[in-house]
DNA sequence: GTCTATAGGGCGATAGAC
DNA sequence: GTCTATCGCCCTATAGAC
């Protein structure tokens, strides 16, 4: 055994989640976070560039898998291709459920969390949009492409933590449903 | 002639304005804005509750006018009344276009100001969608058929700001056709 | 690992308007 | 007298610099 408990990364970032669910984001210090991990504050800060950033971990590999799954889809739309590249994520989430929703809630609960999340999907509408663009789609139509599908995801998401019992991917096929049919009654 | 200027709050949003134009929001800090206008760094998070927020403040009228709008809308459908909400602001924008776009290029590039628009973006979502409730909408339907409008909004206010001679309504309707274009060809 | 600047909150004092 | 704007000084936590 060596001198320091091993994954000194992955035990904070559980601590902060569990503190944030404990006392609440803002009261908790990440001298708090350091200490239940038995490291020092500088550490903390050597993993994540702020407090908040200690929530974001999955992000890099969604963001990742999405992009490939627009690459790599088939269907002849722009937004049908982002829509099928997220429903192909279903594992990924449905893996992770529980700590997903508990995740969710103190995002929800937290401004400055939400602000944070709020960030990271529109930096992936912005990477789905290039890949649209790579692909011969027009400028204009592929940003609105990607943000409809982040938009989708977001329902999608917010629909599936909520509901214990349904799948991801049956959620973001559900929520791409109701947009079809909003805005083709409009 | 009293003891102060008046209109320390007018004066604070346009040092700070200035300020981040000039040198950056990151290089400048609360104590550079509150001394340009002659108060202490106290008197600025009086008006203030942070250095982000002093940006913010048309985006209160922002949401009345488009609650309202949506309130008063007589389309059919959800999204129509949404999307026409927005699009009956356009004096709203068009009134302030140069100091709209000044603002979106300080925005863009801070990462932090970024983080606080698409909160304030996501905030109206939610009140639009408590409107669409009262309307009798279903929840699912409304929230989503809000993202959507708040969606379409966001890239016609890109479009606007890049677009010298553009005006705001013009820049909803064709984003509106182009989402029309985009889901029905899914 | 230590040292420091900045954000941002608490609270009582003060100066003028009414 | 009260009300309101501002100040001054104290504090802690974040986050970056050295």
């Amino acid at each position: 055994m060596g001198r320091w408990e091993p994954d000194a990364r992955g035990r904070l970032q559980r601590a902060a989640l569990d503190l944030y669910v404990e006392r609440g984001f803002d009261e908790t210090t990440v001298q708090d976070i350091a200490d239940r991990v038995g490291v020092t504050e500088r550490t903390f800060f050597r993993y994540f560039a702020d407090k908040r950033e200690v929530l974001f971990d999955g992000s890099e590999r969604l963001v990742n898998g999405v992009v490939d799954g627009v690459k790599n889809a088939t269907d002849a739309m722009p937004l049908t291709r982002v829509v099928s590249a997220f429903a192909g994520m279903g594992e990924f989430f449905d893996e992770r459920k529980s700590w997903s929703a508990q995740r969710a809630r103190v995002v929800a609960a937290t401004p400055g969390l939400m602000e944070r999340e709020l960030l990271k999907l529109s930096t992936m509408g912005v990477a789905i949009a290039a890949v649209l663009e790579e692909q011969g789609v027009d400028a204009h139509e592929a940003a609105l492409a990607a943000d409809l599908g982040v938009a989708v995801f977001h329902r999608a998401f917010q629909r599936w933590v909520v509901d214990e019992s349904a799948t991801f991917s049956a959620c973001v096929r559900a929520t791409s449903d109701e947009l079809q049919a909003a805005v083709r009654k409009a």
